[in-house]
DNA sequence: GACCGATGGTTAAACGATATACCTGTGCCA
DNA sequence: TGGCACAGGTATATCGTTTAACCATCGGTC
């Protein structure tokens, strides 16, 4: 195996100078035709890439964005959502000759801080994606003292610390969530809400709020809990065991929805006949399951996608216009239908 | 926002060479204690780390592995194997500050070859880590004209061209959950497959072949699907179809599994009752279902830590012992029972 | 014919670390 | 007192690019 060809060994191939293959293979002018001819030639006859890490040092460009993913093995798992910003991410990124570094972290509330600081002291990335707001969230501030490029995939938690990608009319998939059901003659809706530090859970549970305000209806109860299966069955045990139980459950996200669904019919309550539910996100997992999940659909690789985009902008690697993420949109299934006692 | 701290700026404060900061910072000899400190304690007052870029030009390694997934968006949001894998990873790299890089590319042919090639070309990684090993499998040529160094998630294709890491009693999982359907009574049991271009596609068959033979049995069917949520309802849907028609089938993974439970139930066949369903690789979106499913675990996390730890091994990062993988075991939950008629 | 501005290159200095080869002062022994 | 080994450093070349500064050639202008 042979040693990996260098800049020089194209220029000399090419019979001129390194300067002149830089030139060449970055697009700057000044070289004639036939020249670059020679070089681009040259170049792919020896299968020559310039290596990054030299790139790197010279021009202060590593050319590779970071993503930090704070999680617990098991809710990574349950949890498509991070593959699919991920595939939106990269559908960007890797026609730019960009690279992903991917961080996993666990729960310990310092790993996270430790990461991102790693990626901007080694100088690793350009650029990172933040995902999953949280209300109080040190990460802008942070990232800010460390002089990185980020974006975040959400709603910022306050002011606006930092460039984020959001889907356009946020608020229509819940709404038209609630209309359904209330067209389907349900009072009674309850809402599961993820962990209370999310910036989305505050959101999510406001818009219910609204919705079902505009039909002069109230939740019938709103419960907090953690995306995790067995919140989700302690949750709907909790609310079936009401004596004026809710005719309908709006879930945070389809996990739970599924499991919530699940721990329903298990206790004999019949879905959607004596319970609709609703879930969030359209993960694949809703049509696999009998029945069907009616969701909220969130345009995941969409989002992705639109984060690279702005950061790929601020980092002057492509012209600003944003593309803009579909708006969440409902899909009706199987696990919602007329309200108990309604034709 | 002030400039990055460089080798230079410590090696000042600290009043030394910058030589005598980099032997400090790698663990070198010939520099006395006070001096060690000394440097040391500049070193974080500066908030100083090696630049990536700079080490990776200078002594060729980047500290980098490299990972390349190969998956449509839909499916790869169905299965969360990958990020199984990679929390696996993750957590052997990490501590050693290793970086993942990670590339999703789609189905077209060349994608793939193309990712590898940049990740080689461009010496971003030290190493990659393959999945999903096929048979007739060129990743491995590839990547030995290449020179990159790899580790394999899965049974080689063939001779072992490249490391590869595997649980330990791999055929433990299949042949226990034959057992279990046939203990209670099961003879007429479905194999539903995976696209037969992949390695364990094959093994798994020819396991489950065994096993069955044990027991003077052969399969009463045998279906090549495709992972896919459709592709499994089809096939329960013809399985269900046939006169003699299976009482028990094993799915070659759980997405798969809980798609033809649902069709069957859809079908009006009651799951456990008149058919037991069997999964493979445990997800969590097992037990997120009603009836839970019995499935085969696999180890993914301990797989993605033991192909970390053999890669860092070849790179001299770590001394050999490979960490052993849990071998697959089968977990019983709802969607298995004793055979239709029997007691 | 001297001068000028393009055009198409070349030379050489960074970028930030690592490692080899080379110093320098001290202690110790003969 | 000279010689020598050794601990504890320092000076410097090097990794593979990019880029600023510089130079040569040539057609055209006055």
């Amino acid at each position: 195996m042979s040693r990996k060809p260098t800049i020089a060994d194209v220029a000399a191939l090419a019979g001129v100078s390194v300067a002149a293959v830089s030139k060449v293979v970055n697009g700057k002018g000044g070289i004639s035709a036939p020249t670059r001819e020679r070089v681009l030639t040259a170049a792919s006859k020896l299968r020559w890439t310039p290596s990054a890490a030299a790139v790197a040092l010279r021009s202060a460009k590593t050319r590779a964005i970071g993503m930090v993913a704070k999680r617990s093995p098991d809710l990574l798992s349950a949890d498509p959502h991070f593959t699919l910003l991920i595939s939106g991410l990269e559908s960007e990124l890797s026609p730019l000759g960009y690279g992903l570094l991917l961080h996993i972290v666990g729960e310990e509330p310092s790993a996270e801080e430790a990461a991102y600081r790693r990626l901007a002291d080694e100088r690793r990335v350009d650029g990172v994606v933040l995902t999953e707001s949280r209300i109080g969230d040190t990460r802008f501030e942070l990232l800010r003292t460390l002089g990185v490029n980020a974006v975040l995939i959400g709603t910022p938690w306050r002011a606006d610390p930092v460039p984020s990608v959001q889907a356009t009319c946020l608020d229509h998939g819940i709404r038209a969530a609630v209309d359904h059901l209330v067209d389907h003659g349900h009072r009674r809706v309850a809402y599961v809400s993820g962990p209370e530090d999310r910036v989305h859970t505050v959101y999510r549970r406001r818009v219910f709020e609204d919705a079902l305000a505009a039909h002069d209806l109230a939740p019938s109860h709103s419960v907090v809990s953690d995306f995790t299966a067995a919140g989700a069955v302690e949750a709907i045990g909790g609310l079936l065991a009401d004596r004026r139980r809710p005719t309908a459950v709006l879930f945070a996200n389809d996990s739970m929805a599924v499991a919530g669904m699940s721990a329903a019919r298990r206790l004999g309550v019949d879905v959607p006949g004596e319970l609709s539910v609703i879930g969030h996100d359209d993960l694949p997992l809703g049509e696999l399951v009998y029945p069907q999940l009616t969701t909220v659909r969130q345009d995941l690789v969409g989002l992705g996608r639109a984060a690279a985009r702005v950061l790929l902008a601020s980092l002057g690697e492509v012209e600003g216009a944003a593309v803009d993420v579909r708006p969440p949109e409902m899909v009706v299934r199987e696990s919602t239908g007329p309200a108990p006692g309604r034709t």
